[in-house]
DNA sequence: AAAAAAATCGACTGAGTACTCAGTATAAAT
DNA sequence: ATTTATACTGAGTACTCAGTCGATTTTTTT
């Protein structure tokens, strides 16, 4: 591994850990045995070294859930929904360093100043989205998902995983415990007849 | 209104808009008036100065909503949770400080060293999950609510209405157009029949 | 009015920070 | 073998920050 996939891949390991703010150059360079000169040699800023890491998560993230819904082929919109879920909790808990990241503060307020920033964040909610979206509108069609606002209610579906997942990371709550229920919910929200 | 009581009300303005890290004691002593000797007087260190700020939340969070549990009267279960679905929403645009403040990182990273940190958060979300979880409890018999884990729904939902401040907050989508469609989703999920 | 206590001040400290730069080592091209 | 380009170094710079301290003012108590 190279100096600069070295220190990529630590500082995205303690960025998303420790915070970007809490996380100093001299750390980075300590632990991965590059100079602090090294790293303003690959990258101009500190800024720009989250930023290249902000890329690297998009590519990963877009990719396994491209991946997943090519490879996937579901029975029904319905079943696509929950399967997607699952995915998503899924990959929250096996990349966790992704989802680590992008609770983070501080890309949201680089967002607000750096293009880049705000098209790589774009990137990543609109794949997430997108799936839950294509679910409904194909659970519309074969109607095992009633009446609905495909990309209001993709949407919602998104924020109650994300909520999960932010509640997970705080500590607060069993919230893996949670996943089960949370997946039964969706269900019921999207479905006229009543299944337990 | 006491120096003290200044540095506590701009400290929390910053700390919620800026970030904790982001604000430097410099910057309160020159918007208090306060010279940084005299905030260091008043608290000891910055993290008790947060601490003193998160327990002033927890006081405005609890009142709020436990004055609202008690002058409400809904119908049913039902509409006490759609109901509190739309107070937490209102409130978290009214004293949205407060809400700005519980999405920060860092006091999640304090709870984790700091009991009283923890305490304090503690007190919050158990109150606002427990109206969640009368509502539901008072759904179960009046019928108004289908078969449910009553806590554990409650924690959904609260997950839900989570998820899309954290959205608002991050200006991703336009998360206040999704308020009405968030509480018809929460119908549907909790009822047996189709409501349009 | 005198003494005691509480509140306020701001210059100062020292540890930390991101970033620079002049120079060195390594690899590639001629 | 020599030049050129790329990768790397780490001491140094300018600056920020939380927290200290001795002195001063304000308030309270006697």
């Amino acid at each position: 591994m190279s100096k600069k996939e070295a220190i990529l891949s630590i500082a995205a390991k303690l960025f998303a850990e420790k915070g970007f703010k809490d996380t100093s150059m001299a750390e980075i360079s300590k632990l991965t045995g590059a100079a602090e000169g090294t790293i303003f040699y690959h990258f101009k800023t500190k800024d720009d070294l989250l930023i290249a890491i902000l890329e690297m998560v998009k590519t990963g993230i877009v990719q396994e859930f491209e991946s997943y819904v090519g490879e996937r082929s579901s029975s029904s919109g319905l079943e696509m929904i929950e399967d997607a879920i699952a995915f998503y909790l899924y990959m929250a808990t096996k990349r966790e360093e992704w989802f680590l990241l992008l609770n983070r503060y501080y890309i949201y307020e680089l967002a607000r100043v750096n293009e880049t920033t705000r098209k790589h964040l774009e990137a990543i909610y609109t794949c997430f989205v997108d799936i839950f979206d294509k679910g409904i509108t194909l659970g519309l069609e074969d109607q095992s998902i009633i009446n609905s606002a495909s990309r209001k209610t993709a949407l919602i579906i998104f924020s109650m995983v994300h909520g999960l997942v932010w509640f997970k990371h705080h500590d607060l709550y069993d919230a893996s415990a949670l996943y089960h229920e949370l997946i039964t919910c969706c269900r019921h929200m999207l479905t006229r007849s009543t299944v337990v």
